[in-house]
DNA sequence: GCATTATCATGCTG
DNA sequence: CCAGCATGATAATG
């Protein structure tokens, strides 16, 4: 039964599959790719709007049509764009061809997508004004609304998280934040890229990181919760056709080679020894591979921070090249797909395996400086690189990992401590640390912060709990490989070697208390400056269980605090401003010789990829009593929403 | 239209 | 560290 024949549409009649013998794909011509000479042909990157001349990713249009078929032949498939009921489709009209299958699928979509969302139609209508998401935005995405959706899905799920630690420990009690995150935001339309397509989803760039597959379904890049291959299906004429539209590589099964840009992936089922099957997605992936069909990659990577988790990386569009059939562990045949990925597109699986050599010491890089610019001062070590141009190194000063005060008029706030044995418990209002947290533990199990807050006040060096209590996070020192770096245009930077999750902390800002900046100084943090507003928390409406009366991120600092890390600091003074930022600070309160003192505390504003640099908002000088400074500077951080200057 | 099914998830226990 | 378990969500399938 040799697939390449031409003739069948069906390679492998179910029952009579030889295994033994190696599956033979040379491209059927029927099948390949057709897209056709109208506005609705998917461009490689999904951003073509429709009423634009088409993109063809595979050069020219094609005409397969040319060789008529003998036997009945799929409906190829002509776009990825399902119009909505009652929606103009004025290229495929004008061909004089039926769209009812498409119509069909489309009316089928959307009542089975609304169904969940039956019960809670109302609170679908508030909360999509809420979160400001447009009908449109849940059909197709982009960067910003990509961006709301996984920041409410996290924020949800980081406050669900917080009220799981917090109860009683029952035998039962399954800790499953991110599913429940999940299934408010699918029910109540807070998702995007609901419309399937071939190749790449609007608002997902290659490279980005995720830490849930439900956040893949979320934001439409992979449908599937638990299952590796997403595919769908296109009713034909004669007969429905499967498409392949991703995977989830998790390495489980060998996936990795040595080749970054080749990965072979198993087919699903055949679980106790049994034969897998070509249906479902295994049929899919064929009829993808036959068709050259660009199918979506995710790699499934070990989480160098927590062992316990997982990143999903995105790693962009590749094409299946070959199938085959091999002896799986269990004795049954499995199916291997070989993806090879299409030239071009930006690095990000290639990237991670650099940066491990790196690391490792396995392989040198170029422009490295130094090692080591703490000096062994922090835990891990902060590289010193330079790609770019001749400088040796930033201006001289010393490396202190927190603050110290000099000629300060800071007022110490009066100490405060707790008496709870070993660690600090969610939930235990005895503990009167929590207590000055509103009765909330301010981090999550792993350490997570969970909102932004007025004041988040953490256990100090006199608190009975154990050093190991969660509940001094910003006090155990760095938890990634930082790397100071040289940019095109901004003088230095900083990024990290690992991936950041949402609400992680990364550093404080370390430096010498002053009460007045100096002109000339620009490694300032001003608490007194106009910092751009902006929403990190959950939203309380979206779920009465998970609502609080106070979700303020106003911050609340008792005292203007000024820090200077122009002679002394860590860092993060080496981290640059921007309009539209990754980082946010949040002010930190702690007990330390016998004086509470306010600490500037550094967070990802969101998951942060390897090597992307780090900022955070630097706020505008001026308005409210204190003078401008001498050195407000152009903006160069090329957000769309920049406002020009800063400082 | 509704229930069933398959699935490279998670978190936790042993 | 890993195997195994319980609880699951999604969308295709029947």
């Amino acid at each position: 039964m040799q697939g390449g024949s031409g003739q069948s549409s069906m390679p492998f009649p179910s029952g009579s599959i030889d295994k033994t013998r190696v599956y033979d794909v040379k491209p059927l011509r029927s099948l390949d790719p057709v897209f056709p000479n109208s506005a609705q042909a998917p461009s490689s990157d999904g951003t073509c709007p429709s009423g634009f001349s088409p993109f063809f990713p595979f050069g020219a249009p094609q005409v397969p049509q040319a060789s008529p078929p003998r036997v009945p032949m799929p409906t190829p498939i002509r776009a990825y764009r399902i119009p909505e009921p009652g929606e103009e489709t004025p290229a495929r009209a004008s061909n004089g061809e039926s769209t009812d299958n498409q119509k069909r699928a489309a009316s089928n979509k959307s009542r089975s997508s609304q169904k969940k969302a039956k019960k809670s139609q109302d609170l679908q209508i508030d909360v999509s004004s809420l979160i400001g998401l447009s009908t449109s935005d849940r059909e197709e995405g982009n960067r910003d609304v990509v961006n709301v959706v996984l920041m409410t899905f996290d924020g949800l799920r980081r406050r669900l998280s917080q009220l799981e630690d917090a109860k009683e420990l029952t035998p039962g009690l399954v800790k499953r934040a991110d599913m429940k995150a999940g299934n408010v935001l699918m029910s109540t339309g807070i998702r995007t890229n609901m419309k399937k397509r071939i190749g790449g989803v609007p608002g997902v760039e290659v490279g980005d990181i995720f830490y849930f597959r439900l956040e893949l379904c979320v934001v439409g890049l992979h449908s599937q919760s638990m299952g590796g291959i997403d595919y769908t299906t296109i009713r034909g004429e004669y007969e429905d056709e499967a498409v392949a539209l991703g995977i989830v590589s998790s390495g489980k099964y060998d996936d990795h080679t040595e080749d970054s840009n080749i990965l072979i992936y198993s087919g699903q089922g055949g679980e106790k020894g049994d034969d897998q099957k070509l249906e479902r997605g295994n049929l899919a992936l064929d009829r993808s591979s036959r068709r050259k069909n660009e199918v979506r990659v995710i790699r499934g990577m070990k989480d160098p921070a927590n062992p316990n988790s997982k990143v999903y990386l995105y790693d962009g569009l590749y094409k299946v090249q070959d199938t085959w059939i091999e002896k799986g562990k269990s004795g049954g045949g499995v199916f291997k797909y070989k993806f090879e990925r299409i030239p071009g597109q930006a690095s990000a699986f290639a990237l991670w395996k650099s940066i491990e050599k790196w690391k490792a010491g396995v392989t040198s890089r170029t422009g490295l400086i130094l090692p080591d610019i703490s000096s062994g001062a922090e835990k891990f070590p902060v590289s010193l690189v330079n790609d770019v141009d001749g400088e040796k190194a930033p201006g001289y000063f010393t490396y202190l990992h927190s603050l110290r005060y000099s000629k300060s008029s800071i007022v110490p706030l009066a100490p405060d401590r707790c008496n709870c044995v070993k660690d600090c418990v969610p939930g235990d209002l005895n503990c009167s640390c929590i207590r000055r947290n509103e009765g909330d533990y301010p981090y999550t199990g792993n350490g997570i912060l969970v909102s932004r807050k007025p004041l988040v006040h953490e256990c100090g060096p006199l608190c009975q709990c154990f050093p190991t209590c969660k509940n001094r996070i910003s006090q155990t020192g760095l938890k990634y490989h930082m790397e100071v770096f040289k940019t095109k245009d901004r003088g230095w930077g900083l990024r990290s070697l690992d991936p950041i999750r949402v609400g992680t902390f990364i550093c404080e800002y370390a430096g010498e208390v002053v009460d007045r900046a100096r002109d000339n100084d620009e490694y300032v943090f001003d608490t007194t400056r106009n910092f751009n507003p902006f929403k990190w928390n959950y939203e309380p409406k979206l779920l009465e269980e998970a609502s609080t009366n106070d979700a303020s991120e106003e911050y609340n600092i008792p005292s203007p605090l000024i820090i200077s890390a122009k002679n002394v600091g860590n860092v993060a003074r080496f981290m640059n401003h921007s309009c539209s930022p990754n980082v946010f600070w949040q002010p930190v309160v702690y007990e330390e010789n016998n004086q509470s003192f306010v600490h500037i505390v550094f967070f990802a504003l969101r998951h942060i990829p390897p090597l992307t640099e780090l900022t955070y908002d630097y706020g505008i000088a001026g308005s409210a009593g204190s003078s401008a400074p001498k050195w407000r500077r152009k903006c160069l951080c090329g957000s769309s929403k920049c406002r020009g200057s800063f400082g």
